[in-house]
DNA sequence: CCGGATCCGTTTCGATACTG
DNA sequence: CAGTATCGAAACGGATCCGG
């Protein structure tokens, strides 16, 4: 446990500081928004669906991701209550917060690089940012009732 | 030069893929995206004010990222025309339209984290981003034609 | 099988000293 | 002022192993 007690220790003496910087420290990385980017827009939600996307992330990396993600309360884990072998991963509200964020970051790549974003959604987010958000947090809800 | 070259090859050699990872690729790292602050947000434009920012990024890290946002169409980097000895750096169009997206980080981390951001910045960003956007853009358009 | 943990070679980072 | 050079420390990443 030596490792989740560090992670637990470096998150609660945080001082404050400028929100870019602290946004950087929690998810200023190659990793850890490409999971959120899963869990948000994929319907990924299992160990393998990150470790199988197409990035391929080495499965060490995604698990000490994970477990950075949970210690800052953006994703939980918990077991399938399906399976019981299982865990499933799912954002929280805070991590659902960052959807904003991620479809600047999409909109801003879509316009300067060459991406393989499908116009019809590149055009749903801009044009109808609102229900394009809406639908993504009713996914969420119906995620988490459904049992 | 092989430096240079390699990060040139690199960036034109890039297919398509999925912008958000394509978007880590370019700032996903604890640095980058601290630059663009600065020189969006602080004023800052010269290497000795990056380096002398609260955060302490190491010289040879960041004379890396500014070379790579340079290289990725971000920030551009020119002699002084006052005084010949010193060097400017400057974002681009592309630069500042990471505007909206680092606005939603400031955003979320002031929900979410401590920060030290001021209360009626972050209002202002919220009730009136319009005006405050186009604010930033004028102070850019002013640092452009101002010689 | 799934969700990791461990090992280990390679790459990158970061602090400091130094330079034109 | 605006960077290089150096070098130890840390992170990464691939492969393999392991427990439930």
């Amino acid at each position: 446990m030596p490792k989740s007690a560090k992670r637990a220790a470096s998150s609660t003496d945080r001082r404050s500081g400028c929100p870019i910087s602290i946004s950087l420290e929690i998810f200023g990385d190659r990793w850890s928004l490409l999971i959120v980017r899963d869990l948000m827009f994929k319907g990924r939600n299992r160990f393998a669906d990150f470790s199988g996307a197409e990035e391929q992330i080495a499965t060490n990396i995604l698990a000490d991701r994970l477990e950075r993600l949970e210690s800052t309360g953006i994703v939980t884990r918990r077991v399938d209550p399906a399976d019981a072998r299982k865990i499933v991963y799912r954002l929280t509200r805070k991590g659902m917060e960052l959807a904003p964020m991620l479809i600047e970051m999409v909109l801003w790549a879509a316009r300067h690089e060459e991406t393989d974003a499908p116009r019809a959604q590149v055009r749903a987010m801009t044009a109808d940012r609102d229900a394009f958000l809406a639908a993504l947090w009713q996914e969420w809800e119906a995620e988490g009732t459904k049992r």
